[in-house]
DNA sequence: GTGAACACCGACAGTCGGTATGTCATCCGA
DNA sequence: TCGGATGACATACCGACTGTCGGTGTTCAC
């Protein structure tokens, strides 16, 4: 159980990786199967066969950004001991994020429309959005009620100002000025 | 000039309200051009001569429920003076609107997956960040250079809300979370 | 060696969005 | 008032897409 097992994570790796591009490239609806199977030099009963679908594999496409985006915001505030600063870096590092394409196209533009809120809530609690409440939970700056609605807000300014950063004409200025917003956001919210 | 339009007019009301009701129950992507055509006893051939395609007929819908969801927040805080009460107002009216099945599915969920995200991002600030950032600047309670991007993450943070709402399995308990939470981000923001 | 299990293959069916072309009532200028 | 222009459809059709299904070749345990 070695030579077989091998070749089946491979090709199903090559699906996950090509589709991956294309998904973030193009959206989910405007990216064919064909167009992922032609790319991975894969054919279309192998994709059946480690997929339930379409959706299955975008669900898998998910799960493998997630965890990317995971492991390096858990570095981005590794070590930090205080509560409010963990939760400031960590904002901070989330930032970047939102201005990458894969992120904001896959995690944040089709998995709600395709997975449907419940499953996207599932995963989405499991990454990113779990850390955030957890963060702010740790602040002890909040009553327990309102720690997920906060989250989910704070969340929603971070990409909001990525965005903003991102399209200006002067991203550098533009940057200094939307720091300076969340900065002022966290320390009225944090009291 | 009157009996072809007339009637042009009609085809195009009753394929909109049509598609309205068909986007909202099912949602954009599992719903298919042919069940609209069925449902509004409309062909094929009118169907493209009014609009662009699939994506042209959503659009129509989505700004045919934002020009109703529009009136209905101006004359939600119409008439009041104080411009925090002003803000909070629209803020809550806003939030209130989630309870609408029709506006759940289409302006949340579908529309950025369906328009992409610079263009949602488009109509989405046309219909509410004008409002919210002339009400933040009424208040004179946050520095010049921080009204705009303070109206950016106050409109990503209703809609988050909103959406929490929509998608939660007990929304009338999420409702009052959802407010309270809106209250007292208001609150902290505001000092 | 052999039979089961697995990974994969690719022709095919059904559906969908979109197009090309025809038709017919209505309008309008002479 | 009448004939061409125009608007508002109607319908047959097309290519593309997703998911299925019976089969094939390789691998592994015994």
């Amino acid at each position: 159980m070695n030579k077989k097992a091998e070749r089946g994570r491979l090709t199903r790796d090559q699906l996950v990786a090509t589709a991956t591009e294309l998904f973030a490239e193009r959206g989910y609806e405007d990216t064919s199967i064909e167009a992922v199977l032609h790319e991975a030099n894969v054919s279309r009963g192998a994709l059946y066969h480690h997929f339930a679908g379409k959706e299955g594999l975008f669900e898998a496409v998910l799960e493998a950004v997630e965890t990317r985006v995971d492991s390096q915001l858990v570095a981005a505030v590794a070590g930090q001991s205080d509560p409010v600063e963990a939760l400031r870096g960590g904002c901070l590092a989330w930032i970047g994020f939102v201005g990458d394409h894969v992120v904001r196209q896959i995690v944040l533009i089709d998995a709600p429309a395709v997975l449907g809120w419940e499953r996207w809530r599932e995963v989405d609690q499991q990454h990113g959005l779990g850390m955030i409440r957890a963060a702010l939970r740790a602040t002890r700056r909040l009553p327990a009620e309102l720690v997920d609605p906060f989250a989910h807000m704070l969340l929603a300014s971070l990409g909001e100002i990525a965005l903003l950063i991102a399209r200006s004409p002067d991203p550098d200025a533009a940057l200094d000025n939307g720091v300076a917003a969340i900065e002022e956001l966290l320390r009225r919210v944090l009291r």
